[in-house]
DNA sequence: ATGTCAGACAACGTCTGA
């Protein structure tokens, strides 16, 4: 079984790249982040021409997360175990913000998530992202068993300072502290265990480069699109690759920021 | 020169968030 994560930022201007891609790596699950769409406006007929289930969670503008399945797709859940709110000032920002999916997919339960950025250290943002992780520690408290269970996606931090181009440009920011990666440890604590990426190109398995100041080409990127699976799921891992082909330019439109993490499993061996 | 991108709004450029 192939399960992905990808980050495409905006499927409505991914989705000819999307088609593509799910053709060329056919995964049997994809767990897909950022959509920035409504649920009526994903392409679920074009998915479903190439033979798969779609399941969203997404409104507008911001967020958004789906999971692809052309292995079935039971048990749908919309959101995590007492999921904070955006709160700024006083302000509610878009609740809920729509962040998570889970699902089952031919016999593992699979979540998609898209971790809130945090924007600096000092922003509200930053404790809305904190909290958002905790929620997602509740979730894994709540649903975990022997079963094959992982959770992909955007988690907007880095686990390690080789995880990023140089730690020394992330001084004062976010993706790279000390809490932040406490949360990363609280999940490996509940039982979880990260599956580390092979890059195809270099030595560190980026995925995820900055539009700006040509950071693909430098190479200047981040590991932040990570896969946490219990044992197992992670006993039956046989590779996992970041696609970096797929943040290219291609004649199917311009990339999105992030590359997918494909993982391929063999269940029952 | 953030060597950028996408979406929203009301255009057919400008703003915002990331």
């Amino acid at each position: 079984m192939r399960i992905a994560t990808w980050n495409v930022n905006s499927v409505v201007a991914r989705t000819p790249r999307l088609l593509d891609w799910l053709g060329v790596a056919e995964p049997d699950v994809l767990c897909l982040q950022e959509l920035k769409c409504s649920d009526a406006a994903f392409p679920h007929d074009e998915v479903g021409e190439l033979g798969y289930q779609a399941a969203t969670y997404c409104a507008g503008r911001w967020n958004g997360v789906a999971i692809l399945s052309r292995v079935g797709l039971a048990d749908v859940t919309r959101g995590l175990v007492g999921e904070p709110d955006f709160v700024d000032e006083g302000a509610l920002f878009g609740a809920p913000q729509r962040r998570a999916i889970g699902a089952t997919c031919g016999g593992v339960r699979v979540w998609s998530l898209y971790v809130p950025n945090g924007r600096a250290p000092d922003h509200p943002h930053f404790d809305y992202k904190l909290e958002w992780l905790a929620a997602v520690q509740r979730t894994v408290a709540a649903e975990l068993t022997d079963e094959p269970f992982a959770l992909l996606g955007d988690f907007n931090v880095a686990p390690t300072d080789e995880d990023v181009y140089d730690i020394a440009d992330f001084a004062e920011s976010t993706h790279v502290t000390e809490p932040e990666r406490r949360a990363l440890a609280d999940l490996r604590s509940s039982g979880l265990a990260e599956v580390m990426p092979r890059a195809l190109k270099g030595d560190r398995p980026y995925t995820y480069w900055d539009y700006r100041q040509l950071a693909f080409p430098k190479n200047n990127g981040m590991r932040i699109d990570l896969v946490y699976g219990n044992e197992a799921f992670t006993a039956a891992v046989r590779d996992a690759y970041v696609d970096r082909n797929a943040r290219k330019d291609s004649t199917t439109g311009p990339p999105s920021d992030h590359a997918p993490v494909v993982v391929d499993l063999a269940f029952g061996e």
